[in-house]
DNA sequence: GCGTAACCTTACGGCCGGGTAGGTATGCTC
DNA sequence: GAGCATACCTACCCGGCCGTAAGGTTACGC
């Protein structure tokens, strides 16, 4: 027969990348459950047996694009904020390749990761991703505090840094439904919520409940 | 025979809510998917049917459990924060109620509704809920700004509104996952990173990005 | 050129779990 | 105590989708 084979062959570091891409892809717009292993398959160009030789099954699927995506994120990050910079400057730069990184994913990563925080399987996996940004947040915060000559019981500093990336989680899922808005401006946004914030409170100002 | 009859007949309203009972229980512990009607029955001390008959369909009675638990934390906070009371008092009266409300109910309420985000079918549901919300804080949040004389753009305020929300979720998170906790002093933690935050933007303290 | 390993497919098994059909008991009304 | 509505059950169906068995085809080494 000289049906030239309708698709070509390709390695499989190749196909392993179309794969994943096609996996966010439906992950993403039909959530964990709903989305098939066929329809993922399909719009791989390529069929379902082949996905579960080369990534596994349904679950190691998705925690491998929770891998790829993370990683990817981190460096984004870690690449532009450096540590010898001062601690706003510091926070300026990460929540702008932040929020860039989630403008230009729009709805991979940002579906991807409110998809793993109600499943069971894979609480933990991000709990453990979040633990450790969480944990950056804190140790910034606590470097600057001691610059200033004060410090802060160790579960109050972990609250405010749960409380900074929380409120930057939730304006990235803000971000990846308006499509229309600026990533970097969403980032001064941010910026402005959080540093003043901060900023009062690494200055001792703190805020104390009316009596009774 | 003279078997009394093993488990008790009981009028329709009481049966819902323990059925309702079981339902937040299971759905909590093992997440929408991997709960299974016939364990929700069991656990509500019924037959499956019965869950059919008087709750409908699975997706039903999920909405259904986030409709009584969310009108039952709105009350709790609605009861707490009057309108009449000046911004600062109002914020913290409601943040209160609100952490207090997910301190009581630790994994109920906090478990149901992280679920229910990555959820396609509920997403919608929770969007509207989290949107009564957000304007409600943009509203108080305005108000007090033209009491400054001053003002903000739409976007802005819908923003910092959305962080400040995204914030607070993230805390009743952590507190979830916090046994020991106090709900009290959580809320003072939070009052603390967003009212300072939020006093010194409504004084027109904005923070600038650096040049280049 | 020929073996062999890697790439790729079509087709199917099997099970779990949502949803229902049909029938029984119980208590309330008159 | 007849009649009726409502509470309640046992048993079953059936469809979807994860995961696999078994076999074809292309390219590369020698």
């Amino acid at each position: 027969m000289s049906t030239p084979p309708a698709f070509k062959r390709l390695p499989r570091a190749v196909r392993e990348q179309q794969m994943l891409d096609a996996a966010v892809k439906v992950f993403s717009r039909r959530g964990f459950h709903a989305a098939s292993m066929d329809e993922i398959a399909e719009d791989a160009g390529i069929s379902k047996p082949m996905v579960y030789a080369y990534l596994g099954t349904k679950e190691e699927l998705f925690v491998a694009c929770l891998h790829r995506e993370a990683t990817r994120m981190t460096h984004a990050i870690a690449g532009a904020a450096a540590p010898e910079l001062p601690a706003d400057e510091r926070l300026w730069r990460g929540l702008r390749a932040f929020f860039g990184f989630v403008g230009a994913h729009r709805d991979g990563w940002a579906v991807l990761y409110r998809q793993a925080r109600g499943e069971q399987p894979f609480a933990g996996e991000l709990a453990g991703m979040r633990a450790r940004l969480v944990e950056v947040v804190a140790g910034m915060l606590d470097h600057a505090l001691r610059a200033e000559g004060r410090e802060v019981g160790e579960t109050d500093l972990e609250v405010v840094a749960y409380a900074l990336v929380g409120a930057t989680e939730s304006l990235a899922d803000w971000l990846a439904d308006h499509p229309e808005a600026d990533p970097e401006k969403t980032a001064t946004r941010m910026m402005n919520a959080a540093w003043l914030g901060a900023g009062q409170l690494l200055h001792g100002v703190t805020w104390h409940p009316p009596q009774a």
